[in-house]
DNA sequence: AAGCATTACAACCGCGTCCCG
DNA sequence: CCGGGACGCGGTTGTAATGCT
């Protein structure tokens, strides 16, 4: 059965024939596709003008980029993914040479098993509920607790707990992050930093919320208890993510506002065991935040190319965002690479 | 070596949107 | 405004290649 373009035809399906793609390729090269649905009966080839088209952008066309991707690639796609979701289409806009389709097979038969394997939602990018925090021995979880508190308000932290190493108090609403991050180094060589954020500058200890992307299956239904998923990894999985990245999702990093040490304060002194109201509450006014600011973000980031979302992402970055103070201060200290419990405090006081 | 399972990727299908008469 | 054709997109299926027992 055909498409109903061309029903009155009787077509082939499957896979293509070498004289098939080199019919349409030479009827393409010297006349265009025009009308799809004209281009079977002008090629001489029994199928369907959308099997055609088909043919032609996912496999025949010159510029398509062939092979494996390349791990930058595949950061992107990451990027992006957790940005827009599955919408492959402009996706593959900030990959030359892929295609849609391509990006969707690579992404369904390797990305998403990769991220599964890390504990991470490919839907969501949020860390999957197996894999919540259920001990307190892992250094990724502290540092992401610290990093995490300072713009989350009433929900705070303690490094008291004598019997763990780091203690998180996990009434921390770990999903709470700040855009884009990582962002790809090779898409910024031109800066100092290797693992962006926009750098939203809160200086208290309220509510924050920074600028974020998510895609939809990330942000409806965040609840206080699916907030608390994002959490601990063993140092031996950190081992194994690049470099560029605590989180190849990129949910769940740092809270700049206590990283940049713009604010006033280390946000230990704050603690505040919130009531299960102002939880309540929190986690809604957030949520609501969230979602206006991830319209805006979205309606921003559509139809942008590679090139503008390069842009796009660096202008989230606010102009006191102190690239040097950064990379000084804070790479020593294990905010950009494999993190170990001991470096909690020193972290947190650079 | 054979059979089965898994993987990777090409292709199809159906639906939504756009455009034009 | 409406209807139909063309196109684009995302989900799904089919199939060849590869790996495993």
């Amino acid at each position: 059965m055909g498409h109903h373009c061309c029903s009155k035809q009787k077509v082939k399906r499957g896979l293509w024939s070498p004289e098939e793609d080199e019919k349409l390729v030479r009827h393409i090269t010297t006349h265009g596709h025009g009308c799809w649905s004209a281009v079977p009966k002008l090629a001489g080839l029994q199928r369907c003008g959308k099997s055609c088209r088909l043919r032609w952008i996912n496999y025949l066309r010159p510029d398509l980029k062939r092979g494996s991707f390349t791990e930058q690639e595949e950061r992107v796609i990451i990027d992006v993914h957790r940005i827009l979701g599955n919408r492959w289409a402009q996706i593959a806009k900030h990959l030359p040479g892929r295609t849609d389709n391509e990006v969707k097979n690579f992404w369904n038969s390797c990305i998403k098993k990769k991220l599964i394997a890390q504990g991470l939602d490919p839907n969501t990018h949020n860390l999957l509920s197996s894999h919540k925090i259920n001990g307190h021995s892992n250094g990724f979880a502290s540092k992401t607790s610290h990093n995490h508190n300072r713009n989350t308000s009433v929900f705070s932290i303690s490094t008291s707990h004598s019997n763990n190493d780091a203690y998180v108090d996990m009434k921390t609403p770990f999903h709470h992050t700040n855009s884009i991050n990582p962002i790809p180094t090779s898409l910024y060589e031109n800066s100092t930093i290797t693992t962006a954020t926009t750098a939203a500058t809160t200086t208290t200890t309220t509510t924050t919320t920074t600028s974020e992307y998510q895609n939809p299956n990330f942000a409806s239904n965040q609840n206080a208890h699916s907030l608390m998923e994002f959490g601990s990894r063993s140092s031996m999985e950190m081992a194994t993510l690049p470099s560029y990245s605590l989180n190849p999702s990129g949910f769940g990093m740092f809270d700049e506002s206590c990283m940049w040490g713009s604010g006033t304060t280390t946000g230990l002194e704050h603690f505040h065991e919130p009531t299960r109201h102002e939880m309540i509450m929190q986690v809604q006014h957030e949520n609501q935040q969230q979602q206006q600011q991830r319209e805006q973000e979205k309606a921003k980031f559509e139809g942008q190319n590679s090139t503008n979302m390069e842009n796009l992402l660096i202008g989230n970055m606010s102009s006191n965002f102190d690239f040097e103070f950064v990379e000084s201060a804070l790479m020593p200290c294990g905010l950009y690479g494999n993190v170990s419990p001991m470096d909690d405090q020193l972290a947190w006081d650079c």
